[in-house]
RNA sequence: CGGGGCGUAGCUCAGUUUGGCAGAGUGCCUGCUUUGGGAGCAGGAAGUCGGAGGUUCGAAUCCUCUCGCCCCGACCA
């Protein structure tokens, strides 16, 4: 007898960790905040860099890689991003049994080294757009690690652009905010808000701070991904210009953007239940498992075999398949274990299918079970597979939807935060007021969202004026 | 850094008060029976009791020091 997963309605931070463990995506390290990723953890994040990585190439992208180490004195050069990120940075003082003249940074992430490589790059308007993604492990020494959704070390992507224009660097901004969007949407079947983050909150030495925000099973916030908008910061501070057509000389406008190993933890929220895991087809390791049931070694045999030539076929159809032929379990142990492990599709082959030449087919994100002639099984797989996937997104967006609140009233908004949700309400755009609703409440204004309609109205605590809405919520 | 708690088998933990053979459940291995929603029986392997020092005939247990982890705060996103 195997325990139950704590409910979400109990405990929901230990409902997450029990799942992130027992469905075998990661673990703790011996190191303080650092997480080992499980092959099947891993094959998840495989998945999302492939369809991100070729996203990226579709904009004009080309990976490049730079040193994990990061001289300290690089890290200066911007003032408001040494400051920034000074208390995270881990920095390596020894090296070959010497005391290192310099300190290294274990890079937090890359601007600095690359921009410092970008100044030789870049001589003429002609080298530019410069279009740069690196996928990278960076650290940041974190207070409350969580597995995937804060640790020390990370994966992720990032990329860094460098443009001619300040129009041209702020389209790629919102370009790329753009494919993270159409990402989680469309592949990891999550709904999201663009938009702009606060002054407070943008990234340390960006003009203008970009996210995507998505709400977790428990109501509460996620970043799931940010662009960010550097103006000319880094070109000043590492003196990055080029010639114009006219020859003048000017400083380049840069990006950055990436999103992080935080998306798994962001996919195992969004979507997970009291049995587990529920993952998106178009992201699934495996998208069907197939599940054989029988009694005796003769019917073992007869029904391995349907079930092998199955597999195949699905295979062939282009679906990632799993037989699932251990011996030493039975079916219902499987099913939930399976199901634990999020697998959009359970193929149940007993000896009744086989003698009616059915099988039947087991929805994870709905739980309906539905039966398919075999040879359907192959041509339709990929169909049942999307609709799955436009199953999952539906639920998700009807999830959001029915926790999103317009609020008025600061009263009302505090009685009613803790209950989880999007709150859409009215704010002056003053960091004032932004840090006493999160004194007060515990929560934060996520994003100004770019789609906003324009809803002139009073800020809920101020009662000054406010050109549209904001999002705010409880976050992780 | 402040307050609290915990380190014993892969995992979860009992045993520590009152010193006296190293334990249970689960997992693992072997065999048999099972197999349409988390199987049953039998047998077996498995531990530097976080580490160091001390007290004692004898220490998981008492004393001193030390390392690590978890929770709450502070910090951070």
């Amino acid at each position: 007898m195997v325990e139950k997963l704590t409910s979400q309605s109990v405990d929901y931070p230990r409902w997450y960790q029990e799942v992130v463990q027992r469905a075998d995506l990661a673990e703790n390290a011996p190191v303080r905040g650092a997480m080992i990723i499980k092959p099947y953890g891993y094959g998840l994040w495989e998945q999302m860099q492939s369809v991100l990585d070729r996203m990226f190439k579709e904009t004009g992208h080309q990976n490049a890689y730079f040193p994990l180490l990061i001289p300290e004195s690089f890290l200066k050069k911007e003032a408001e991003h040494v400051e920034g990120f000074s208390p995270e940075l881990a920095v390596v003082t020894h090296a070959g049994g010497k005391r290192l003249e310099e300190p290294y940074v274990i890079r937090p992430t890359s601007e600095t080294i690359i921009w410092d490589t970008f100044r030789n790059w870049i001589q003429s308007y002609r080298d530019l757009p410069l279009l740069i993604n690196q996928w990278a492990n960076v650290v940041r020494w974190e207070m409350r690690p969580r597995l995937f959704l804060r640790t020390t070390e990370f994966l992720w992507q990032e990329g860094h652009t460098a443009h001619a224009s300040e129009e041209e660097a702020h389209e790629e901004t919102i370009r790329m905010l753009g494919v993270y969007a159409t990402f989680a949407e469309e592949y990891m079947a999550m709904p999201v808000i663009q938009g702009m983050k606060t002054d407070r909150e943008k990234f340390a030495g960006a003009v203008k701070t970009y996210s995507i925000e998505a709400m977790m099973g428990d109501g509460k916030a996620l970043q799931a991904g940010t662009s960010h908008d550097l103006g000319q910061n880094f070109a000043r501070a590492f003196d990055v210009k080029y010639q114009t057509s006219e020859g003048k000389e000017e400083y380049v406008w840069a990006t950055s953007w990436g999103v992080s190993t935080r998306l798994v933890g962001a996919l195992v929220m969004a979507h997970g239940d009291d049995q587990g895991l529920v993952l998106p087809p178009r992201l699934a390791p495996i998208q069907t498992v197939i599940v054989p049931i029988y009694k005796g070694s003769e019917q073992r045999s007869t029904v391995i075999e349907a079930c092998s030539v199955m597999e195949k076929a699905l295979q062939a159809a282009g679906a990632r398949t799993h037989l699932d032929d251990r011996e030493q379990f039975r079916p219902g142990f499987k099913f939930n274990e399976w199901e634990l492990k999020g697998v959009p599709v359970r193929i149940e082959v007993g000896p009744r299918d086989l003698e009616r030449g059915e099988v039947v087919l087991a929805f994870r994100h709905s739980g309906d079970k539905k039966s398919l002639p075999i040879e359907a099984v192959a041509t339709e797989v990929m169909n049942v597979l999307e609709e799955a996937q436009r199953g999952l997104f539906e639920k998700a967006l009807a999830a959001r939807e029915a926790n999103t609140h317009s609020i008025d009233s600061f009263d009302e908004f505090k009685e009613r935060i803790d209950g989880g949700g999007f709150f859409l309400c009215h704010w002056d755009g003053t960091t004032e007021t932004e840090e006493l609703i999160q004194q007060q409440t515990k929560a934060t204004i996520r994003n100004l969202p770019l789609d906003a309609p324009d809803d002139p109205g009073r800020c809920m605590v101020t009662g000054n004026p406010s050109p549209h809405r904001v999002i705010i919520s409880k976050a992780y």
